[in-house]
Parts: C-alpha cells; sequence; structure tokens
DNA sequence: TCTGGGGTCCTAGGACCC
DNA sequence: TCTGGGGTCCTAGGACCC
C-alpha cells in the first residue's frame, strides 16, 4: 500500500519534469470481443447473449431474407435489424462444416467457446449460442474508426491489426499523469463516445509491458505498470504471457522446469543461449526481466500478400483437377486483384498446400522481374505446384506473392536498369 | 467432431561471389 | 592448387501473432 502511494507521487511528479526527462510511457490498446462487440452494434437485441462469430458464409441479407419471408406485408431494410426477433438467428446446434471460432462474446465464453475453436466443437458446448458470419468489411470499417480517434489524441501509434495498437504516450500532454491512467481513459472514453465500443489499455515502460498488461483488467480495463512491478506483478506470470513465446517454446521452458516467467528470469544468460539459441536466449533473458527497447513503429510495408481456401471437403489433384484448377485460377486472380488494389507489385511467387493430415508444403520461385499480373502468378504458380507432391488429398490451396515493392518503386527502377543494363552491356561486350 | 485466413520473422543449407 | 573466410540471395520449413 506505501509502495503504492509512493508510486503515485513520483508519477505526478514527473509531470512537471521536462520532456527530456520524461518517463517512457507505451501503451498498449486492445479492443473488448472487437468482431462480436460489432456485431452487437447492429444487433443490439443480441447483448448478453452467448454469441460467436465466424464459420460459414451466410449475410445479414440472409436474415432479412428469412424476415421479409415471413411477414412479406412488412417492408423489411437494414434499418430494422434491431427489430429481428431473436429466433430468427441461427444457432450454433446443429452444426456441422470446418469454420472455426474467430471470436465470441463474453457471455459465450461462460460455455468455454472462445477463439480459433472448431465450430462443432462449440456446437456441443453451448449448442444454443447464435452463430453470426464474420463480416470483415463492418469491422474495418471500425478499425479504422477508433484509431482515427486514437491519432487524434495521441498521433504516435502502431497499427498491430484490426483491433490492437499501440501508442507512445511519452511525450502526449496528460501522458505522464498517474502513469497514464488519464489519458488511457480520455482514450477509453473518446472511443466509447463515438463508436459504443470498449477496450482495455495497459502503460508500462515499453511494448512488452504494455502488451501484457492490457490484459490484466479486460474487458474495460486500465492497467499501468511500473519497471518496479516486474517481481510481484510479471514475474509470477506464465511465460506463455510473453507475446512471442508461443506452445512450442512453452513446452520446451517447462521440459525444463520452467513455468513462471520469475523462473526464467532465474535462468543464467548463457544458460539459455546455449540450449535456445543465441537470438533467442538472449531474447528470453531480456524479456524476463522485462525489457524491451523496441520503439513504437508508425508506418510499415507489407513484405507479402497471400489468398488461401480450406476446401469443403479434401481435393485429390488428379481426381479433382478440374475443381482444384478453378479454385488455383481463383486464388491468383485474387492476390493480382490485392497487389493492384493496393499499388504492389512482387517477384516471388509461391504456394501454399495443407493436406489432409495437416502436413504443410510450401515451393516458391524468385522471377527477374516484379509483377502483379493474375496470368504470369498463375503460370509461375503453376510452375511451383509441379515440384509438389501430390499423392496425399489436400485441404488447403493457397498463392502467395512476396518481395514487394510499391508499384511506382518498381516501374521507376526498371528504368534505372534499363539504363545500366546498357552500360553493363557494354563492359561485357568489352571483357569477351 | 479436428484444427480459418492473413500475415511477420527466423533458421539453415546451398549456390555463388569476392 | 588448396584452404578458409565472409556476404548475399534463394528456398523450405516452422514458430508465432491477430
Amino acid at each position: 500500500m506505501a509502495c503504492a502511494i509512493a508510486k503515485r507521487t513520483a508519477a505526478s511528479e514527473v509531470t512537471s519534469l521536462p520532456p527530456t526527462t520524461r518517463l517512457r510511457r507505451i501503451a498498449h490498446l486492445d479492443m473488448d470481443a472487437f468482431y462480436a462487440s460489432v456485431e452487437l452494434l447492429r444487433y443490439p437485441q443480441l447483448k448478453g447473449l452467448p454469441v460467436v462469430i465466424g464459420g460459414g458464409r451466410r449475410r445479414e441479407d440472409d436474415l432479412l431474407g428469412r424476415l421479409r419471408a415471413a411477414h412479406p406485408e412488412q417492408e423489411w431494410s437494414s434499418a430494422h435489424l434491431h427489430h429481428i426477433p431473436l429466433d430468427f438467428f441461427p444457432r450454433l446446434d446443429g452444426y456441422t462444416g470446418r469454420g472455426v471460432i474467430t471470436t465470441a462474446t463474453y457471455a459465450a465464453r461462460q460455455f468455454g467457446v472462445g477463439s480459433a475453436l472448431g465450430l462443432m466443437k462449440a456446437a456441443k458446448l453451448c449448442p444454443q449460442a447464435i452463430l453470426l458470419p464474420v463480416d470483415f468489411d463492418q469491422y474495418r470499417h471500425y478499425s479504422r474508426r477508433f484509431k482515427a480517434i486514437v491519432t487524434d489524441i495521441a498521433p504516435l501509434m502502431e497499427d498491430r491489426g484490426v483491433d490492437e495498437v499501440y501508442i507512445d504516450f511519452t511525450d502526449v500532454p496528460g501522458g505522464q499523469r498517474e502513469g497514464g491512467r488519464v489519458l488511457a481513459r480520455l482514450i477509453q472514453k473518446a472511443i466509447f463516445d463515438d463508436t459504443g465500443l470498449t477496450c482495455s489499455v495497459g502503460v508500462a515502460p515499453n511494448k512488452l509491458l504494455a502488451k501484457m498488461a492490457s490484459e490484466f483488467n479486460k474487458p474495460r480495463g486500465i492497467s499501468i505498470v511500473w519497471e518496479e512491478d516486474l517481481e510481484d506483478t510479471i514475474w509470477p506470470l506464465a511465460c506463455r504471457k510473453i507475446n512471442g513465446i508461443g506452445p512450442k517454446l512453452e513446452a520446451k521452458l517447462q521440459s525444463h522446469g520452467i513455468e513462471t516467467i520469475g523462473q526464467l528470469a532465474a535462468r543464467e544468460q548463457q544458460w539459455l543461449m546455449d540450449n535456445f539459441g543465441e537470438r533467442s536466449g538472449a531474447w528470453l533473458h531480456a524479456a524476463s526481466h522485462g525489457q524491451d527497447a523496441r520503439a513504437v513503429v508508425l508506418e510499415s510495408e507489407p513484405v507479402s500478400m497471400s489468398r488461401e481456401t480450406t476446401f469443403d471437403a479434401d481435393l485429390h489433384a488428379v481426381r479433382n483437377r478440374a475443381e482444384l484448377g478453378a479454385i488455383f485460377t481463383k486464388l491468383c486472380e485474387q492476390v493480382a486483384g490485392d497487389l493492384q488494389r493496393k499499388g504492389y507489385v512482387g517477384k516471388t511467387i509461391g504456394i501454399k498446400l495443407r493436406f489432409d493430415d495437416f502436413q504443410i508444403v510450401t515451393r516458391d520461385q524468385t522471377i527477374d522481374h516484379f509483377t502483379a499480373d493474375a496470368q504470369e502468378i498463375r503460370q509461375f504458380a503453376g510452375q511451383c505446384l509441379k515440384r509438389a507432391p501430390l499423392q496425399k488429398r489436400l485441404r488447403l490451396l493457397g498463392v502467395r506473392v512476396g518481395a514487394l515493392l510499391k508499384a511506382e518503386d518498381a516501374a521507376e527502377r526498371a528504368a534505372n536498369s534499363a539504363s545500366h543494363d546498357q552500360g553493363a552491356d557494354g563492359l561485357t561486350g568489352q571483357l569477351f
């Protein structure tokens, strides 16, 4: 208690210090059950009920269509979505198909269903749950909105996907007050007032700790973590809570008797480097001591773009050749469309296969120029496919274009290299 | 009753060059 | 001729994240 008061005093003193001596305060903001919450804005009648998002391809039109069929005397439009009665919503009960849950409402999570769980499995656990299809356009719209609100208040924001951002509070007015709590509260309120959506925020000396902190009080939580909190707050947590430690690393750590972050921190750095590799070992050591020097990155360029699809039923390369070929062509067209729409070209073209036993195989090929052309992608992806083993039945097929460049930069580079080539040709002529 | 789709980064070996 | 580096690019696989 005395310790907490001392910390608070120290924090409020900081606000009067010149900027150079301000403490680095990094926030991680995580939207609460984002997809499900967006759906609840559209269907407020589902509030408090178990709802899962994922799987099928149904859209709201299906709901409206059923409503129109049931009550043809009335005119139904998307403005009436609020009034769709509960029994019109599809239930998880009896679901058959391959999808997984993308997001579940907190009410649904009580039943043990959550992200990445197979829908058929979820149907057993919570058959009464309402199942809604994913609607990425809608989520992207709200994603842009909440991020615009964040950058209006605190401009140094790093985009970490549709429902997460890091924010550098250090030099934002009020960003030091109560260690960041005041600004976090302001941002939460601004987002809620504009969108009706809630989020959780963690503020800490760096991204690593901020990310962990944002999970402490979900939903609608704010958690402030100081360097001094390491022993009491961070060390008792499971290693898995560190962003970057997944199931494999966790299992390997456990095999050495390391369960908590504190136990990890107790190991010598050299021992970690010997057992987990130079880089990973050094990183594990730093992370367990709460150290993370990564900057908040404002802009980044994409490295690759891909499209993939899991078939309704496994396909065989020979027996289902025609069907597979049509899907393959469509994936190439989609990737090409994505590249063109976003203004990129790439020179590494690859494929991804997942067999019925879940083994994944990739093949890729780097060509001598940049492209975003569907037919060309199809041609080289086709060559990759010929190099892949095709005995087993296929579950998934994907097409990827990597080594990306902005289309205009590629055009410029091509112009330059054309003139260089002339020079090189001249040189070659002399040598031979 | 198995397990989506879209990404990033790292590792490791081989080719090739200096 | 042999040996030994280092650096970069390419390819395949894998861990991890949202």
